[in-house]
DNA sequence: CTCTCCCTT
């Protein structure tokens, strides 16, 4: 995944000086263009292809021309940690200074700053959020670059609206927003503020005497790309088993056409093995075939270029026959173990071409050398955000053309490439011109919660770059209130709502963080909360589903997987922990646990521990979890009393039981990474919900049910003497 | 009987 990453190499010709090869890059051309209009106007609006070298030159043309004076910083926020890490590296490369000197990086976990001496900083957009809160107007920053703005993440759009405010406050902010595609327009008109009033500067951060103020017009510079053109190419027909398409096509690439490696998009772990395991068979078996019949005499050792797909556009292959002994076949997806990931990115052996085939990892977050023909499926797996069930669905849909034409732009970086499209034109051109902003299928409460501690109190008349669903507005509100973080005024309360704000957690979560106190159990919440912000602690059930079983049964208990993670711990602990060595890595191994996944859980729990001591709270404050598991228990019910399900009367069966859940009534599914999945516990609550096809609790927690109301009494309507169940639709305060 | 992909002073 993000840590098998490969930054974009500008370095290619090593024997050209640094000077050289930065005045050779197209965006060298705009140098004085962006200088000016950046001096001129509060928004400059970059649109630059991959490889014009706008991520690295920018930020340092500025600091050329004095935008770091006054010990001010430049900006460059990117929605990805390594890129934020590596282009930072080259920067300092390039500007011949050690990296954390003038140039620097800030991500999460991880600053690598001079204060007082840094004049650049590469930082990822949420560490940039997070920064508003100390500092609302980002008076450290005379400059804040949003790149990678088009990629519309929650926390760029986010971003961007908030540096909207903070300009009319500080006319002397610029803002450069870089973009890889024609949104331009769509940040040229949220930008263009020449009717608003400015209001009156808080505190530092009033415009220089004699200095100008900026038109409040953007302005939009277009930077040439350095990509090679790739020629697209459509299906005649479409093609329905797109897997089997893909496969067919990969092949009759590597029969036909010249030398280049192949990228094929598929969307999920299951597709990409198969597809592989198709690939490594069909061409094994034609290989055989092949070299029989060259024993037998035959002159046509390899067939030509099969029927079965016909193209409808692009030049026919000028190349020689691509005979060539060998191909190798590697999946890429963000869940593959670290080994496997590195294949992909290995080269190839000689006289041998490579398929990758990849998920959506490709598309953005890595880059693969050598790539010069990308086959498209023209679908991923796209996760959506249902308000009305509080949960997540992760369903195959269609890219837009953007994405699409960002997948076959990675064909043309050494070369001009190839690429192979799986539908007709006419269907291409029906699809969505750009994804759907993350803004609009997120769960809303931690930014909700985070502009409340920012003063924004009106959410609704936030100048949103796309307005979320009110639903979703609504439904992150209701939860906030319900969790005590909003009073009846729909105010931040303190120091509840303002914990929340700054703990680096969902709300919910930081909820039963922060109530654990109460409980006695801060040391175990500390855990559980960091447990459950990594993917998994398991290692991936693929192939080996009984090994996997038999190492969580080592460590699993009735009480569900937050009491589960305790046990982990401990041991892990006990083996030596981070700093274990081979000790700690053998006992991964053997109990099937991802040793990455436990080292990223170590440095979260330390970061969520530093901020607890702050909040006053012992982070070291423990039960004895083996003996009474109750106060773990019960905090999770404390944060997650909304994510509640009972057992379903007639539940069971090979798949699993079925729940009813307390809010909606929907039917409910323990997923089968948790350890409750063959359990039947009478009611849990869950960390978050997920629609793969059934709705499955994610991370879920056996409670007892006379906890709920007593524990969340906003949220639950009281309890009859009775003591008979609610119906499951009366739960519901509002 | 399962998880596209990012990310938080």
């Amino acid at each position: 995944g993000a840590e098998g990453g490969r930054l974009v190499t500008y370095n290619r010709d090593e024997n050209l000086a640094l000077a050289a090869q930065r005045s050779r890059l197209p965006i060298f051309k705009c140098r004085d263009a962006i200088l000016f209009l950046v001096e001129t106007r509060a928004t400059t609006v970059l649109v630059g292809q991959t490889g014009c070298g706008k991520t690295t030159q920018v930020p340092q043309y500025l600091a050329e021309a004095g935008w770091c004076a006054g010990g001010r910083m430049v900006a460059c926020t990117q929605p990805r940690r390594v890129a934020a890490q590596t282009i930072a590296a080259r920067v300092a490369e390039e500007m011949g200074t050690p990296l954390g000197r003038d140039v620097g990086y800030a991500v999460r976990f991880e600053s690598v700053c001079t204060p007082g001496v840094t004049k650049i900083v590469f930082c990822t957009d949420g560490v940039l959020l997070r920064e508003l809160m100390d500092d609302p107007l980002l008076t450290k920053y005379g400059v804040v670059m949003v790149d990678e703005a088009h990629e519309r993440s929650l926390a760029s759009d986010a971003l961007l609206g908030l540096l909207k405010k903070i300009q009319r406050r500080r006319p002397d902010l610029r803002v450069v927003i870089a973009s890889a595609t024609i949104q331009a327009e769509t940040f040229a008109e949220f930008f263009d503020t020449r009717d608003v009033p400015l209001k009156p500067a808080l505190g530092p951060a009033a415009l220089a005497p004699g200095a100008r103020v900026p038109s409040r017009e953007p302005g939009i510079v277009s930077v040439e790309g350095r990509a090679h053109s790739v020629a697209i190419h459509y299906l005649a027909k479409p093609a329905p088993e797109y897997v089997k398409a893909a496969v067919a096509t990969a092949l009759d690439v590597h029969r036909s056409e010249g030398p280049g490696d192949v990228l094929v998009f598929l969307t999920g772990e299951d597709e990409i093995e198969e597809a592989c395991e198709m690939l490594r068979d069909a061409w094994e078996e034609e290989t055989r075939a092949a070299s029989g019949r060259r024993m037998s005499g035959a002159t046509n050792a390899l067939p030509g270029t099969t029927n079965e797909r016909e193209r409808t556009r692009g030049e026919p292959s000028n190349a020689s026959p691509g005979i060539r002994s060998r191909l190798v076949v590697c999946p890429l997806y963000a869940g593959l173990p670290p080994a496997a990931q590195t294949e992909a990115f290995a080269p190839a052996p000689r006289y041998a071409r490579k398929v990758v085939v990849a998920s959506n990892v490709a598309e953005t977050s890595v880059t693969i050398e050598g790539v010069a023909y990308v086959i498209d499926c023209l679908f991923a797996k796209k996760k959506s955000y249902d308000a009305s069930r509080g949960a997540e669905s992760l369903l195959v849909a269609p890219v837009s053309r953007a994405a699409a034409n960002q997948r076959a732009g990675r064909a043309g970086r050494l070369r001009p490439g190839k690429c192979f499209r799986l539908c007709t034109e006419l269907d291409f051109g029906r699809l969505p011109e750009q994804e759907t902003p993350e803004m609009l299928r997120s769960d809303l409460a931690s930014l909700v919660l985070q502009l409340k501690h920012l003063g924004i109190d009106n959410i609704v008349h936030f100048e949103w770059l796309s307005p979320p669903p009110a639903a979703n507005m609504l439904k992150a509100i209701e939860l906030l209130y319900a969790l005590g973080a909003l009073d009846d005024d729909a105010k931040l309360t303190s120091p509840l709502g303002v914990r929340l704000a700054e703990l680096p957690l969902e709300p919910q979560l930081g909820k039963a963080l922060l109530v654990s106190d109460d409980m006695g159990c801060v040391s175990e919440m500390l855990t559980v909360a960091a447990f459950t912000q990594v993917t998994s602690v398991w290692q991936s059930a693929r192939g080996r589903q009984k090994a996997l079983d038999e190492a969580r049964d080592r460590f699993a208990v009735a009480e569900g997987d937050a009491v589960t993670f305790l046990n982990v711990r401990a041991a892990w602990e006990r083996a030596g922990g981070v700093d274990g060595g081979g000790k700690s890595r053998a006992f991964a191994e053997k109990n099937m646990l991802s040793r990455r996944a436990l080292v990223r859980a170590s440095d979260i729990r330390e970061q969520l521990s530093k901020h607890v001591s702050r909040f006053g709270l012992n982070p070291s404050r423990s039960i004895a979890p083996a003996k009474d598991p109750d106060p773990v228990r019960r905090a999770m019910a404390s944060g997650f009393f909304a994510n509640a399900a009972t057992l379903a009367p007639h539940g069971g069966g090979a798949d699993g039981c079925a729940f009813r859940s307390v809010r909606g009534g929907g039917t409910l599914y323990v997923h089968p990474g948790s350890v409750l999945f063959r359990a039947r516990p009478a009611c849990v609550v869950y960390v978050s919900a997920v629609n793969t096809g059934k709705e499955y609790m994610r991370d879920v927690t056996s409670v007892d049910p006379e906890w709920l109301p007593e524990l969340a009494p906003h949220f639950y309507a009281k309890r009859n003497k009775s003591g008979a169940e609610p119906p499951p639709d009366a739960a519901f305060a509002f």
